[in-house]
DNA sequence: TGACTTCTGGATCAGATAATCCAGAATTAG
DNA sequence: CTAATTCTGGATTATCTGATCCAGAAGTCA
């Protein structure tokens, strides 16, 4: 059944869309509402707010479209049906795909968007750092996985693994912006998986 | 010979060391001017602009001089005494301790007080942004040389390598904000350098 | 029709922002 | 001493910040 009351002048998935890229491009801070609004249509301040609540809480909504949609290139890594090492191959060559396509801004929203900020940005801080944490827990999961079953030695460092590829995904944000182009990136992941294969046992 | 007139009433040198401090943990845009002369000791907004000219004009003193003093730990990655190889790793080994240093902000300055920003601040962004691309230049002039001097086979992609080392590197910047341990940093590094000894032309 | 609900236009808010101005204070040079 | 130079305290600027308020418009429901 449609709501009552007067209906909304604007399409909120798409002013929702809108801001994702500018928070994508220019960060939580970077952002003024003056800039959200225009992109949305010159809408009224009356109108952002009744949308929205405030920025904060639409910076929440655009990360979280954000995560439903480009970010899904990260699914790979908790993909069962590949093995340990497709796990995470699959989530960086997607990322560096992903971070360099023309058609949005570069690099990951998760690894810019609010890396640092004022002194009072803690909670929006918080958002992407605890993203972040899942995907570092997310890589060592893999990493222990193919420890446990063999592939790799019992001698193998799991932490050392996984901040080698944890690092090279955050790092690709920063290249991309960089202007670093795709098959850069991608032979950068390449010459990654041989430090995972040089901790494969060989019998 | 001393200058005349009035003497500045604070350290000039303090004064821009704080300035870094604060740049570096919230980044050009996250500090503000009342901040700024707060941490020079309540020093006017007159005093300011007549030591420094303009916010961004101090943020450039500070970064200058956060790269002669905390910056100096990727110098390594020009040593022509150490071989390609030491000169990567002891960049990466160094930049990891420093950046978890617990007596100033984690994280490298170049790689995270200016990635993003607002609209109008590609000056400030251009700043660091030549600084990161003067060391991935460096990481590939090692690989470069390492290929030449016949170490790496002749068939070693790189800017693979090159995009391993300084993905990583600026990676490390973002892990060191998350609360990775020095160690687990370490740990990475020393997993990275086997996807360069994986290169190696063996006789 | 009329009651109810929801959204909008436009004015407005208090506080923060980077930057400037000026009179006077503190020093050196001659 | 006087003149020249440089810095400081304090007020002040215009602009931007995120956010709120209210009257009225535009719908639904009975």
């Amino acid at each position: 059944m449609a709501r009552t009351g007067r209906p909304r002048g604007f399409d909120r998935d798409e002013a929702v869309t809108q801001a994702m890229h500018l928070f994508w491009e220019h960060g939580f801070e970077g952002v003024s509402l003056e800039q959200l609004r225009r992109s949305m249509g010159d809408i009224s301040s009356a109108s952002f707010y009744a949308a929205f609540g405030s920025k904060e809480a639409l910076y929440r909504t655009a990360l979280n479209s954000y995560l439903a949609t480009h970010g899904t290139v990260m699914s790979a890594l908790r993909d069962q049906r590949l093995t340990p090492r497709q796990r995470i191959e699959q989530a960086l060559r997607r990322s560096a795909e992903m971070q360099t396509d023309p058609t949005h801004p570069t690099g990951c929203m998760v690894a810019l968007s609010s890396i640092i900020g004022s002194e009072g940005g803690a909670s929006v801080q918080a958002l992407t750092s605890a993203e972040r944490e899942a995907n570092r827990k997310a890589i060592l999961a893999c990493v222990d996985a193919a420890i446990a079953d063999g592939t790799l030695r019992r001698e193998t460092n799991p932490a050392g693994l996984a901040t080698l590829f944890e690092g090279l995904l955050v790092g690709l944000s920063i290249q991309a912006r960089d202007g670093v182009p795709t098959k850069d990136l991608d032979a950068g992941v390449t010459q990654a998986l041989n430090a995972w294969d040089a901790n494969i046992l060989r019998s």
